[in-house]
RNA sequence: GGCCCGUUCGUCUAGUGGUUAGGACAUCUGGUUUUCAUCCAGGCAACAGGAGUUCGAUUCUCCUACGGGCUACCA
């Protein structure tokens, strides 16, 4: 199929979590592969909710992770305004066409009322639908409320007693009656259009040619083609993907476990960690192989999306961390850690540092506490740490420092001197001597460590080792 | 209530009218590493339930259960 067109279009009344960003990447990575635009459109037609603080951090995480659009906010394009919020007036003509053949008629039903009429349906165990008094009101009566400065909502006709049908891309021919829609509102009192309306106009009016969404869109389909249709409007192709659930199978929330983008990019998650993750959960690739943007845009397939919800899992995310982190060349590596290195000694080359621990690191913060124990802090005598020296015994570090003070060139060989002098052997003998020099019961090799520490540093915490 | 979507190891998933139902993550065991990580070898572990169609259903159909969505002047 060829496409030239993919979008996404947040609405701005929160942040990104990584439930909208799979759906965004899916249709990011359709448009690279296809070598189509990536469209970004802001709906903040719901002027209570949409702050300009979150479509911006939104443009911001989308940048972050790579998510680079060809058109929409900040880099522009053919539309006037890629935020819904400035479009207003040109709804305004397609409410007026629509007026003209009697496609959409004014309603006054407050709100108030429609609660109540809904209640009392679902009591009686009717479905709740819009009775639809106003869709065969006079002109009188209209203008009778018009009068009173009553301000009515626009509802649009749906056709009755038709099926409207549609290929969804994921999910298969789709089938819908009318008689199960009512006249959804279009353009609310306040004359903004509702999400129904401005996002399926806008679609077709900027060219959109596939419609990746949630699958919680699915059944609004019809109602969205009805209105296409009835607009003489071009139609998209769909695809609903289904839902990326927390890990508790509930929709994505703070409560289990769902993380921010930025809250990711604040942890030290590397974007392409991140979108390694995404493009294969609710999506198929063959392989395990870390891929850059480039090549998951080529590996993906429309048809190797999956129709069923998926999990969000924390231990998948880390294992394309760990592989990102493995990846890193150590001046990616360096750029990554900054700020995290700022206390390390003068004396110590960066890079050589680095080389150390990057094999044992998956976040930044792991390299501080490198720096804090190997170099900063004194010994952290924790519960683990105290355990171990305190069973090697003060004699066994004092024995220790006298081999060393006689001379540090080779470690193999000073351990095994230490393991004459004091009869220990084995991890008997290493981990005392590893938990007193580095502060850690784990970490890169000892003799690399001791090479890039130095001998003072050795000594100095042989000495509060035996002081314990 | 109506309409719609979904259900394969704990998780992400592959797969087929006849398979020892495959892989990955996690986990466990062993080896390498005098630690950890890495690496290597191996183990545990799944077709939601019930009917039907069929010589044979995880696969096709229907029902049930469970999860989710829409049914908003939210998107």
């Amino acid at each position: 199929m060829k496409l030239n067109k993919t979008r996404f279009c947040p609405s701005p009344t929160g942040l990104l979590h990584l439930g909208n960003l799979r759906t965004s990447l899916f249709s990011f990575l359709i448009a690279k592969k296809t070598n189509g635009s990536f469209l970004l459109r802001i709906e903040d037609t719901d002027l209570e909710r949409s702050k300009k603080e979150f479509s911006d951090a939104i443009c911001a995480d989308l940048k972050w992770v790579g998510l680079e659009w060809d058109e929409g906010p900040e880099v522009g394009g053919e539309e006037k305004s890629y935020y819904q919020s400035q479009r207003l007036e040109l709804y305004q003509e397609f409410y007026e066409k629509l007026l003209d053949q009697d496609l959409i008629y004014p309603c006054f039903t407050s709100e108030e009322e429609l609660k109540i009429i809904r209640r009392n349906q679902i009591a009686a165990g009717q479905p709740p639908r819009y009775t639809g008094v106003w869709s065969q009101a006079s002109k009188e009566e209209v203008q009778e409320e018009l009068d009173k400065g009553n301000k009515p909502v626009y509802r649009f006709r749906i056709p009755k007693k038709t099926t409207i049908s549609f290929m969804d891309l994921v999910k298969g021919e789709q089938s819908f009656s009318t008689d199960d829609l009512d006249d959804f509102i279009v353009r609310k009192k306040d004359s903004t259009p509702t999400f129904m309306f401005a996002n399926a106009i806008d679609d077709s009016l900027m060219g959109v040619d596939l419609v990746l969404r949630g699958d919680d869109h699915l059944s609004n389909t019809p109602r969205q083609i009805a209105l296409l249709e009835s607009l003489d409007l071009s139609l998209p192709h769909y695809a609903h993907v289904s839902l990326f659930t927390g890990s508790d199978g509930a929709p994505l929330s703070k409560r289990n476990g769902s993380l921010s983008i930025s809250d990711l990019k604040e942890m030290g998650y590397l974007p392409i960690a991140v979108l390694n993750y995404l493009s294969r959960v609710g999506h198929t690739i063959n392989d395990n192989d870390l891929k850059t943007q480039k090549e998951l845009a080529d590996s993906f397939e429309t048809k190797n999306i999956s129709s069923s919800p998926s999990k969000f899992d924390l231990d998948q995310l880390l294992f394309w961390q760990k592989k990102a982190v493995d990846n890193l060349t150590i001046d990616e590596c360096a750029s990554w850690l900054s700020g995290n290195l700022d206390d390390l000694p003068p004396t110590v080359q960066e890079r050589g540092f680095i080389e150390l621990i990057k094999e044992n690191i998956n976040f930044p913060n792991e390299a501080k506490e490198y720096v804090d124990n190997l170099f900063v802090s004194a010994l952290s005598a924790d519960e683990e740490n105290l355990k171990i020296i305190q069973s090697a015994g003060q004699e066994f570090f004092i024995l220790a420092l006298e081999v060393v003070n006689a001379g540090l060139s080779d470690w193999k060989q000073t351990c095994k001197d230490i393991e004459a002098r004091t009869g220990k052997k084995g991890k008997e003998l290493f981990m005392p001597l590893r938990v007193a020099i580095t502060g850690q019961t784990r970490g890169p090799e000892l003799d690399k460590v001791i090479e890039l520490i130095g001998l003072e540093r050795v000594l100095e915490r042989l000495q509060e080792a035996s002081q314990i």
